[in-house]
DNA sequence: CAGACGTGGGT
DNA sequence: TACCCAAGTCT
C-alpha cells in the first residue's frame, strides 16, 4: 500500500476556519486503515448517511442528535423530512410548528434554532445550506462541532470533527486517558488536526471515528475485544487506568426548572390552540417555580402570552 | 467558564 | 433504585 499519500501539508488555521499560513501537520496516521476497514464492515445504516442525503437532511440530523440518542431521533427526523424537505418549507411555517413536531426529543430550543436556521438559509443563502464552515457557524444552534460535521459529511470538506465520541476515542487510543477533559482543549484540536487524512478520506475518517466511539469505544463499558485499534490503544496498553480527574457532576432532574419547563411545554405542544393559564397551573405544584419557568419559556421564544392571558406555542 | 438547557434508556 | 450519559450550544 502506498503510505506516502497519508502525508500532507495543510493549514491548521484553515482547518480552524481561519485561512492563513501553512504548516505540515499530518505524518502517517496508524489508526486510519484499521478504523476505515472496521467502519466499512460495521457502520449503521442511518438514513442521513445515505449516498444521496442532502445538506438539509444532514443539518437537521446533526441538530437533533445534539445530546440525543440516534434511536430517539430517527422517527422525528423521518417525519420532519417528509413534512419539511427543504429549508424553505420549514421557513414558511411559524416557529411553534417546529416546536410542536419536535415531540419529546428534549432541549426544544433546538427546534427554534432549526426554524431560525431555515429562515436564515432562505434569506442569506438563497435557500441552500452553505458549504462554508464560517457560514455554517453563523447559523443559530450551529457550533464548532455541528459546523465541522455538516461541512464534512454534506460537502466532503476536510475538517477536524470533534464530538464526544471522537474525543473519547482519541483520549484513550492516543493520550492513554479513560476520558477526555470536560471541555474541548486546544491540545485536542491540534491532535485531531494532526490525524486528519487527505481530502479524499477526511470525511469518512471523521464519521468512522465517531461510529467507533458510539458502538465500541463507549463511555461506560468499552468493547475492547471488538476494537480495531486495541493493539495500538494507549489506554488499554497502560492497563486501563481509571479516570483520575475531578468527579463529573451528576444532574438530578426531579424538581428542577428544567423538568417544570418540560411539563409546561408539553401542555402547549399537545393543545390545538391557546390554552388558559389554569391548564398550565395544574401540571406543577410550586407556583413560584412555575411562574419562573413559564416566564423563561416566553423569554426564550418557546411560548407566547396572548392579550387574554392564554398561552400558546409561538406563531 | 461553569451552569442552564429535556428526556428516556442502559447498567 | 439511582446514576450515568447521549453526534452540544449559548451565556
Amino acid at each position: 500500500m502506498d503510505t506516502t499519500r497519508r502525508v500532507y501539508t495543510v493549514s491548521t488555521a484553515e482547518a480552524a476556519g481561519v485561512p492563513h499560513y501553512r504548516q505540515e501537520v499530518a505524518k502517517s496516521n496508524p489508526l486510519l486503515d484499521p478504523v476505515l476497514e472496521w467502519y466499512a464492515a460495521n457502520a449503521r445504516d442511518l438514513p442521513w448517511r445515505a449516498p444521496g442525503a442532502g445538506a438539509w437532511p444532514i443539518l437537521v440530523s446533526e441538530i437533533m442528535l445534539q445530546q440525543t440518542p440516534v434511536a430517539r431521533v430517527l422517527p422525528v427526523w423521518t417525519e420532519w423530512m417528509e413534512r419539511w424537505p427543504t429549508p424553505a418549507a420549514l421557513a414558511a411555517e411559524p416557529p411553534g410548528e417546529a416546536v410542536r413536531h419536535w415531540g419529546r426529543l428534549g432541549y426544544p430550543r433546538r427546534a427554534l434554532n432549526l426554524h431560525a436556521c431555515a429562515r436564515a438559509i432562505v434569506e442569506r443563502h438563497d435557500g441552500e445550506v452553505p458549504a462554508d464552515h464560517a457560514a455554517l457557524l453563523a447559523l443559530p444552534g450551529v457550533g464548532e462541532y455541528t459546523a465541522a460535521a455538516v461541512a464534512s459529511f454534506a460537502f466532503r470538506g476536510r475538517h477536524a470533527v470533534l464530538d464526544t465520541n471522537v474525543r473519547r476515542v482519541l483520549a484513550r487510543a492516543v493520550s492513554g486517558e479513560q476520558y477526555p477533559p470536560k471541555a474541548t482543549t486546544a491540545a485536542e484540536r491540534a491532535l485531531a488536526v494532526s490525524l486528519l487524512p487527505g481530502p479524499e478520506e477526511a470525511p469518512v475518517w471523521a464519521v468512522a471515528v465517531m461510529e467507533l466511539g458510539a458502538l465500541v469505544c463507549t463511555a461506560r463499558a468499552p468493547r475492547c475485544a471488538e476494537c480495531p485499534i486495541s493493539a495500538e490503544c494507549a489506554w488499554r496498553l497502560a492497563g486501563k487506568p481509571a479516570y483520575d480527574g475531578p468527579a463529573r457532576r451528576g444532574q438530578t432532574y426531579d424538581g428542577t426548572d428544567r423538568q417544570c419547563r418540560g411539563r409546561l411545554l408539553a401542555v402547549l405542544r399537545q393543545a390545538h390552540g391557546a390554552v388558559p393559564k389554569a391548564a398550565l397551573d395544574v401540571v406543577w405544584e410550586d407556583a413560584v417555580q412555575r411562574e419562573r419557568a413559564l416566564d423563561g419559556l416566553v423569554s426564550d421564544g418557546l411560548a407566547e402570552v396572548l392579550d387574554d392571558g392564554t398561552y400558546r406555542l409561538p406563531a
